[in-house]
DNA sequence: ACGACACACATGTCGTGTAATGTATTACCC
DNA sequence: GGGTAATACATTACACGACATGTGTGTCGT
């Protein structure tokens, strides 16, 4: 199998396992994972806008996450008020009750990292994630990943 | 940011944008990334049961990919009969114009691998794969993977 | 001032991905 | 042989993920 082919099917296979593995560990907190990458994302990241958290967001590329959001708000696990002074931007932010769950949803994550950890003990995991950010580099999906970790740097 | 957690939004940013910019090849010839890799994986491994199918897919884990092989009966790319001797099995099969679309559906993919090629040359590619599959082992969409390579070793 | 444009967000539609449950068919065991 | 369990597949329900399109809201040029 070409090389490019292997990749593909590993990131896919890794991507729906670990995704899997989230999900189950975020069941009984009620969230699913990409639900929890935007509470992660506010809780990091303060309020935002709309399309700034979805400049953030890895899952959900492209359009306005409006539905994963009104999902969180119905759960009142974030607030959503629109700008007084441009009434087209909302501000996103996390209520008491989306604090309390972000705070678990990071343990829960931890349990899959640890995971992950045993089962890449012993490989070179540096040069992997820096060949996957070489291919991650130019799609916009990545460039949010560079985002976040350039805010976190910044504060 | 842990390394752990790194890979795992790097994965997640790499198949999003793997999946759509193959979804884009592929939207001239009418199939989704998904329908895709069932019609690979008949043509590459004859005729076979919806669980036999299902066990060699990365996508769609775990259940029988039953919606899956409807569109793709539906749309007359594959032939589905029930087995005689026993009724509870399906013998899926390519037609005729499911084996043209398959040979479509192998340039459509490699036009995103040279894409891939591109990104990732100077990078040690195969520490990367050994990586990912270490990863991926203990996984049952990376058992779908070693099924399929043994099954390729075999032939 | 007003009309075209740009912008932010919302909504509709389609095809997954996953878990849970239902249904038909065969195998097993007494 | 008849009832029960196991097996293969189907169906349902929910939440995405992507694309296209719609709807307010503000900006800018004239």
């Amino acid at each position: 199998m070409r090389a490019a082919e292997e990749l593909r099917y590993l990131i896919l296979a890794i991507q729906r396992e670990g995704n899997r593995l989230l999900a189950a560990e975020l069941r009984e907190i009620g969230v699913t994972p990409s639900q929890a990458e935007v509470l992660r994302v506010l809780r990091d990241h303060g309020p935002l806008t709309l399309n700034a958290l979805g400049g953030l967001l890895v899952c959900e590329t492209g359009n306005s996450p409006s539905r994963l959001v009104d999902r969180l708000v119905t759960q009142g696990l974030i607030q959503r008020d629109t700008d007084p002074v441009d009434r087209r931007y909302l501000t996103l932010s996390l209520t008491a009750e989306g604090r309390k769950v972000s705070r678990r949803i990071v343990a829960a994550e931890n349990v899959l990292h640890e995971a992950i950890d045993e089962r890449i003990a012993g490989q070179p995991v540096d040069q992997t994630i820096e060949t996957l950010r070489a291919l991650a580099a130019a799609f916009p999906a990545g460039e949010a990943l560079a985002r976040r970790r350039a805010a976190v740097k910044d504060s």
